[in-house]
DNA sequence: ACCATTTGAGACATCAATGTCTCATTTATT
DNA sequence: AATAAATGAGACATTGATGTCTCAAATGGT
């Protein structure tokens, strides 16, 4: 991840990651000198920053992790009622869903990676709690399954809003509708 | 696909199969190594029978498509109300989750595949209609939206069954009602 | 405009996977 | 038991990706 002798360029750096999250969400096992070409950047310049594959990902996976998690933190507060508190995850964290997508492959053997995951689960998993609590969510309902449905909502609502047809509000609103209400007829 | 010079012990094809559908959702990058390994088979043998790994993943693709649409044939009927009919369907393609699973990945370029798929989203379109027409979804939700919810509570399923924490029935159960009513306290 | 440093292009060795082939062994069938 | 056929093990060439290296060109800071 480090290199000693080589600095590298700000522009150069966003380049990669850019392209390296764009290029590995839509193809998994893309080589290194698609991601290069992508960037625009040669593909020495790539093994220079990021000495081995495995180095790239791990590095834009804890970027994208962390991203993530600090786009919930800046758009809820802990004493918010926990439906608002999901709307707001959903909204911050819908225009990420593609960034999000690649990490579903197995690299959670990467330390500081899973640490992340695991904060993320924890904020989920309270969440989910509260829902129950407030009286959003049955509470039969195992919490997984719901947590499980809370990520297949980020994911479809990204792919609603960027293939263009649902708006960013839309998707966040048809979101959480789907989770709490169901798409029946009349709504409770 | 096709062998000239020899035949295929049916046991062989059978494991051959059985393991490449298992592996590869487990790893889509997977080898055919790996593969042969797993089907306690040599892999000249796989290559005599499957002379490309394309061959062989497309082969299999064909065969989860048909089998998955077979499974939806033979459990629901035209007549039937479109609630019954999506828990008829949900019941029958919840334990091909897995098989169903790896085909997110492109390979929609195969003509066979493509037809299988084209018969399946049209047959999923057509329940989403009725569901509309006897009030049970919204008429204003988009179509795609159900059906992505569709998809993506199979996949739900089939994981809490295999993960165990929850049966069968109850998963299908939480499905429809998931897709329906939402996860709600009260139901309505 | 100068200088230090990053970058791009390409050569290079290495490695892993693919696909083909041969031959001995095992398996069904009779 | 005998025969025909399929399989397993492994050698082999080929291809594509990885990772390292060098040097000329560009880039940015002073």
């Amino acid at each position: 991840m480090s290199a000693r002798k080589h600095a590298i360029r700000p522009a150069t750096l966003e380049a990669i990651v850019e392209a390296a999250i764009r290029v590995l969400n839509a193809n998994a096992g893309a080589t290194m000198s698609e991601i290069a070409a992508q960037a625009g950047v040669g593909r020495a310049t790539l093994h220079r920053h990021f000495r081995t594959r495995d180095d790239l990902i791990s590095t834009i996976g804890v970027r994208c992790i962390e991203e993530m998690n600090a786009a919930v933190r800046a758009e809820t507060t802990v004493g918010q009622p926990a439906v608002d508190r999901l709307r707001a995850m959903f909204r911050a964290v819908i225009p990420l869903g593609d960034r999000y997508n690649f990490l579903g492959a197995d690299y959670t053997d990467d330390p500081t990676l899973s640490q992340g995951y695991g904060t993320q689960l924890r904020w989920a998993e309270t969440l989910v709690e509260d829902l129950k609590e407030q009286g959003r969510v049955a509470r039969e309902i195992p919490s997984r399954w719901v947590v499980a449905q809370i990520d297949q909502l980020v994911w479809s609502a990204w792919n609603a809003t960027t293939e263009g047809y649902l708006t960013a509000d839309d998707a966040t609103e048809l979101a959480v509708r789907t989770l709490i209400d169901g798409l029946r007829r009349e709504r409770p």
